[in-house]
DNA sequence: GATTTTGATTGTTGTTACAATAATCAAATG
DNA sequence: CATTTGATTATTGTAACAACAATCAAAATC
């Protein structure tokens, strides 16, 4: 037996309803099209700026948690004979002696794999630190940036790498490594929006 | 008055219709959901893949035979978190060099294995060209080595890196890259005992 | 009066659907 | 033989959707 309206509980409530910016991104989102190719790249992307709003939002150890995960490297590994320079005279060969040890570019330049991306570099504001245009910058987000480390920095909305200082009057500060003087400190003051997103650890380029 | 099939000069066209792949991506593509704050970065990102899919394209073209089919001569696991850094605001630049896909420093520096070792970079005969004490350089051997390459030379005996050019009457140079003119070119005369071990390819280093 | 239940309401999210456009083919045309 | 033509199929940005999640305050319950 059904009776049409016997209970109601619910109805119409001003102001009812889910509220904005309570989903996965907390902010509006919107559709695109991209190329399959892609798709993992731009979602690891997006899991990564996921995990970064979390971070903000809650400023809980996530770590512990290990929902958001970067994908693994299914790295195949290299061992690449390492010389010393310092070679004596002779006739070295790179198949004998003279090997300081064996190395792997990835091993070398990576610690934690969920926690590394790398960044291209654009322009010279670091070039006194070895970071010239086109090298990638190994970014670390697990390790706590330092005074003195090279950081990974979004500085309202842009994104820059500078080295970590702190001014006299205790605020942080961001050097650029150029002797020519074309690049300034960035002073961080209260109004700006700054975060660290990581240190850099390593950096690699092509030559050729 | 409207005749039917009057004239018919289109029609039922085995395999006739647009083919995959001549779109602006040149491959599939499907529809994701993305934070809008993000739309703009991901969308550089895309339009700097598309461009280089356009500039390989070349080369596609010229190998390519059968069916479309792209050159997966890496095929090998390369991977590692995409980041995009993204394009300062104002500045609109097609953000080719930003685009990192997934990267594994391994792979990306190191094309022949067994023709390539690596050498700890000493002193500032090469700080012009990125090189820094302790930086390891990656020198291949198969490569041969060109007026303009950074070679790895053993010079009566010694090892050392510097750019190779020529001089006026046609004999080799060796250019260290610094400014302060603290290290002098070697001309290579034909008593000496000059070798070209290798041609640098890349480089890579730790800052912490 | 305080707490819990309830149903309507609204945002989120992954996917599908669609319409306009673009590219392609081979028959028909000239 | 070159061009026109209309059917055909892919592309692509956007709209629509369904299932879900979050929220509110009235109603029910304690």
């Amino acid at each position: 037996m059904k009776i049409e309206n016997e209970k109601k509980a619910g109805g119409l409530r001003a102001g009812s309803g889910r509220k904005v910016g309570t989903g996965k991104f907390q902010e509006p989102t919107e559709v695109i099209r991209i190329p399959t190719s892609q798709k993992s790249v731009i979602t690891d992307f997006l899991s990564a700026y996921t995990r970064k709003q979390h971070d903000n939002a809650f400023k809980v150890d996530l770590d512990a948690v290990g929902d958001f995960e970067f994908p693994t490297m299914h790295h195949v590994p290299l061992n690449i004979a390492l010389f010393n320079s310092k070679v004596p005279a002779g006739n070295p060969s790179p198949a004998d002696d003279h090997v300081e040890s064996r190395l792997d570019p990835s091993e070398f330049l990576v610690d934690k794999v969920d926690a590394t991306f790398f960044v291209t570099i654009q322009g010279y504001s670091m070039i006194d630190a070895g970071l010239l245009p086109g090298d990638k910058a190994v970014v670390d987000r697990s390790k706590l940036a330092a005074i003195g480390d090279i950081v990974l920095a979004m500085v309202d909305g842009d994104y820059t790498i500078k080295t970590l200082a702190r001014s006299k009057d205790g605020l942080p500060l961001l050097l650029p490594a150029n002797k020519s003087g074309e690049y300034k400190p960035i002073e961080v003051k209260k109004h700006m929006q700054v975060e660290i997103w990581g240190v850099v650890t390593g950096s690699f380029r092509r030559y050729k």
